[in-house]
RNA sequence: GGGCCUCUAGCUCAGUCGGUUAGAGCGUGCCCCUGAUAAGGGCAAGGUCGGUGGUUCAAGUCCACCGAGGCCCA
């Protein structure tokens, strides 16, 4: 007779092998096909709102892995939210304007930019913007990210570029937007300005030069003194207008040559520059910085004089002490240069050549002017030393060539003049992690104003006019407005198609000649200005603002999260999110940031082709992210493991409920058995836990607090416990009925809270669920678990056994090791124990069920010759006894009697094949 | 060069206010089971807590410096 067809065995059409890339496919398609991500909206309407604002990735490539970790950590929390009974709807973006999509047209399409129409490239980027964007939906799809994919934001739709115009006119409103010549990076290659995240830092030679000037007056008693200055960029010198030195410093006087200069004393005996000098010189004397001031200095080849001024940043050890001011040219010279009145000169066009006020150079770009300027400056005797220097230095992002500061009129946000705003605004945010706070105060604390203008054509322009008469630049509330509106209905394009005329509705006169004639405004707004009013593009009006989180990598301190505050603070005085969260980057298995160059990229889509999206998503999820994350195929492994776990636990409760069903077979919690009630106990323990744990972010906490639980309290304990039960008792029988109960509150549960993370592999097990109700047919369209529906109690105990057995089980390996005993299930378990006594012959039957032993005896003596265990200060002494009962055929348990009819069955397994019928 | 951050077993993570022998899971080795079977159960071996110095009766934990790496800036 072959028993193991009369026993219950587990049954399920949920595979062990996952095939995730084969199967998520279709899931997708499933989701979409049955909108399940609005039906969950339609569901939770009118519940209380969590928003996560999504921060809009650049549209100009594929994903990387980065973006992929970014919109899994927001697709785990929003799915949480839902499921939790928020009414969380996702707006997914994307940022479409700038330069990099205006390069790229240029360079796909093959186009001179100075032949065609600017409308042409404005045409050819936005197909650039649009493609990418389309790609990257299709991608995050793929990893089984909801959202509102059917309408997302992009910065170039209408609706968005109306929202921009009218954020700078209310910033204008309340007076934060100036127009000012003041140097900006400027990249001669692309010909134009360039903003601080623009610009990359690398290795660059540059030319090494000491210039002397001459005094003009004399100092104490020497009537010709030269002061030496150190430069590595001899073209700023023709926008030379001062010479900085450090104030309370020591100067001093060498003689050289038969010449006198003047060098900072530390700088004398320190500085590589001045080298030659320290070797072949001596000192006259010592001067103090004061004798300095506002000394007038000849130039050395134009004629002009150069003023001496005090200022802190000068470097003593590094140069002459004595600095080149060119406030054309440097932000610092810039600010030295505004504190004393100084000219700016900016005699450099925007391909980096010479304009006609400088006849010397004229024409000249600076690179050639460098070498020019040095000749000039050695035929003059004014070149003391020559020589070169590799340092780091800005580079264009895009072009990867050095960039210049240049002064030019540009369009500027006054971040000086909010400031106070910002940082009691950024105290109002909770930052996740803490430092977050400090980090942000640091940056706002630092940064310049914001030069918002760019001499492009990609993106949104700047809603200003100027007058054609005299030049006066203009911006008018109504106009604004007026454009505004205009922008909504037709598109940014209009700008350049119509005339200015069809902007203006209202009779507009020149405040400053009266003039009624102008021209509109040609420069573009930098793309940070764009993504940085998204939080009222979409947010404000439609959804709460401010919302409830803005979750971006950590270099979005200095980007997104900081942009978004400044327009927030700008335009309504408060920030435009509750909390911030930051996630780190994904490295390499070395620890290694991720580059072409190194060869150690590793693409996204690539593990979801070969490993699948969840296993992907677990990855991130079992991740520390607020750190830095470290990629690898052996850690993808790993995880890969730990779903194998997971997967198959599933599957063991899946298949072991297939004759189960909810309306029939309901139970009350105290009628359960102790081990249904205990396991109860900890399942809402670890609910419990992992509420907490996902309010604070910490996702990897939740998914181990889930796994532990899957690899402890089910799969080594209750259910391996059950399988008895489930498999040999009789099909409706009381104890295999409760325990299917509690497994399928179990299943259920999990299912549903390993959806933000396993989401394909919880909705294909969920189809495998017995339920008839039909409306149920997504797992994501189930509610998250209410912990408090399992409260029992008066089971706290078997946390003790269990520790007791935990602690026993090296004994019994012993047992086993020495050949005695070779399974628990045969052997009989005897415990010695004169103080836990009563405990453990109370708990007998229970001792029995977790030790998964023939049978347990309690004895009062304690038994020193044994070993023994602590048990709660209490020690017990532990033997294993080979039992000599018999082995059912049915059961495989062990018995002192057995019923021999054919084979040999235990009384209960002989009562169930009789009523099966298996003797008739 | 500056600001912020990270470093605990081969891998991913715990480790409370400074307090016994630093814990899990995976992987590895060994054993058991063969009715979760390309599964399941058990045991064991793995650690100078990045390094050095200091504070303390006591440091993975606090302080200083150094190293490796990351982000942002110059």
């Amino acid at each position: 007779m072959d028993l193991s067809k009369t026993v219950n065995l587990m049954k399920t059409d949920f595979p062990m092998k996952a095939n995730l890339p084969l199967v998520e496919p279709d899931i997708v398609d499933f989701w979409e096909e049955n909108r399940i991500y609005y039906k969950v909206l339609a569901k939770n309407q009118g519940r209380e709102q969590r928003i996560l604002h999504d921060g809009p990735p650049y549209s100009n490539g594929k994903i990387h892995l980065g973006h992929a970790l970014n919109k899994i950590l927001k697709d785990i929390l929003v799915k949480y939210w839902n499921l939790k009974g928020y009414y969380s709807p996702f707006i997914p973006g994307w940022d479409t304007h700038g330069l990099p999509n205006e390069k790229a047209a240029l360079t796909t399409y093959n186009i001179d930019r100075k032949k065609v129409s600017e409308l042409y490239i404005r045409e050819k980027s936005k197909e650039i913007a649009v493609y990418y964007s389309e790609i990257q939906k299709n991608q995050f799809r793929r990893l089984g990210v909801f959202a509102d994919w059917e309408n997302p934001y992009l910065t170039l739709n209408p609706s968005y570029e109306a929202a921009i115009i009218r954020a700078f006119g209310k910033l204008w409103q309340n007076g934060y937007i100036y127009r000012e010549m003041k140097p900006v990076y400027w990249c001669y290659d692309c010909e134009t300005s360039l903003a601080e995240a623009e610009i990359e830092y690398k290795e660059k030679s540059s030319p090494s030069i000491v210039v002397s000037f001459k005094l003009e007056e004399s100092l104490d008693d020497i009537d010709q003194a030269y002061v030496l200055i150190w430069t590595t960029t001899p073209w700023t010198l023709p926008a030379n207008v001062a010479i900085a030195y450090k104030p309370d410093s020591q100067y001093i006087l060498v003689d050289y040559n038969s010449k006198k200069y003047i060098v900072a004393k530390e700088a004398y005996f320190n500085a590589e520059q001045l080298k030659f000098l320290r070797e072949e010189s001596r000192i006259v004397k010592e001067l103090s910085s004061d004798q300095l001031f506002k000394l007038k200095a000849k130039h050395p080849f134009i004629d002009r004089y150069s003023i001496l001024v005090p200022a802190d940043y000068v470097d003593l050890y590094n140069g002459t002490g004595l600095v080149h001011i060119a406030p054309g040219h440097g932000y610092e010279d810039y600010i030295t240069g505004k504190k004393f009145g100084l000219q700016i000169l900016s005699p450099v066009d925007q391909e980096g050549k010479f304009t006609d006020e400088v006849e010397l150079l004229k024409g000249l770009h600076i690179d050639q002017a460098n070498q020019v300027i040095t000749k000039i400056l050695s035929e003059s005797g004014s070149l003391l030393w020559q020589s070169s220097i590799i340092h780091s230095y800005p580079h264009c992002w895009r072009c990867h060539k050095p960039v210049i500061f240049r002064a030019t009129y540009q369009w500027f946000l006054d971040v000086e003049k909010m400031k106070d705003k910002l940082i009691s605004s950024i105290g109002e945010v909770e930052w996740y992690p803490s430092w977050g706070r400090e980090r942000m105060v640091k940056m706002v604390e630092n940064r310049p104003d914001w030069c918002l203008s760019r001499q492009r054509v990609w993106g949104v322009f700047i809603p200003a006019l100027y007058c054609k008469n005299c030049k006066e630049h203009i911006i008018d509330n109504d106009i604004v407005e007026n454009i505004a509106s205009i922008i909504e209905k037709e598109g940014s394009d209009v700008w350049w198609k119509k005339d200015v005329k069809y902007f203006i509705n209202k009779d507009l006169v020149c405040s400053k000649c009266g003039s009624r004639e102008f021209e509109k405004e040609k420069d573009i707004f930098d793309v940070w200005f764009e993504s940085a009013v998204s939080h009222l593009a979409v947010l404000y009006n439609n959804l709460p603002h401010p919302c409830e989180l803005y979750l971006e990598g950590a270099d979005q301190y200095r980007g997104w999260f900081q942009v978004s505050l400044i327009t927030s603070v700008g335009v309504l005085g408060y920030p435009p999110y509750k909390k911030v969260l930051t996630h780190g980057w994904v490295l390499d298995s070395e620890g290694r940031a991720m580059h072409k160059s190194l060869g150690n990229v590793i693409d996204p889509m690539e593990i979801v082709e070969e490993y699948g999206a969840d296993i992907l998503r677990l990855y991130f999820a079992t991740s520390e992210y607020v750190n830095d994350i470290k990629m690898s195929k052996n850690t993808l492994n790993v995880v890969a493991e730990m779903y194998k776990k997971i997967r198959n636990t599933i599957r063991f409760m899946l298949g072991n409920i297939y004759d189960f069903d909810i309306d029939t077979h309901k139970f009350n919690l105290d009628e359960l058995p102790i081990l249904e009630k205990y396991i109860l106990y900890r399942h809402a323990r670890m609910i419990k836990s992992v509420e907490n744990y996902i309010e604070n972010f910490e996702f990897h906490r939740y998914i181990y607090e889930v796994y532990n639980y899957i690899v402890h309290s089910l799969s080594a304990l209750y259910l391996d416990i059950r399988k008895d039960v489930l498999y040999t008792y009789e099909r409706d029988s009381f104890a295999r009925r409760a325990c299917q109960f509690v497994i399928f509150n179990i299943l259920r549960d999990l299912l549903v809270m390993l959806f933000p993370v396993l989401s394909f592999t919880c909705e294909q097990a969920w189809r495998n669920i017995p339920l008839k109700n039909l409306s149920t047919f997504s797992c994501y369209l189930q509610d998250w678990p209410d912990y408090k529906k399992y409260s029992v109690s008066g089971v706290e105990f078997v946390d003790d056994i269990i520790e007791l057995q935990k602690a026993i089980l090296p004994i019994f390996e012993k047992y086993k090791n020495s050949g005695q005993i070779k399974t628990t299930n045969e052997s009989i378990l005897h415990l010695y124990s004169d103080k836990a006594y009563e405990f453990l012959e109370t708990h007998k039957d229970i001792i029995k069920e977790i030790f998964r032993v023939a049978e347990v005896a309690v004895s009062k003596q304690n038994k020193e010759s044994l070993e023994f265990v602590n048990f709660n200060n209490m020690n017990v002494f532990v033997e294993f006894i080979k039992s000599n009962y018999h082995k059912c055929q049915r059961c495989w348990n062990y018995y002192p009697e057995l019923r021999d009819y054919n084979i040999k069955v235990c009384f209960r397994c002989y009562d169930i094949l009789q009523k099966i019928g298996m003797f008739a």
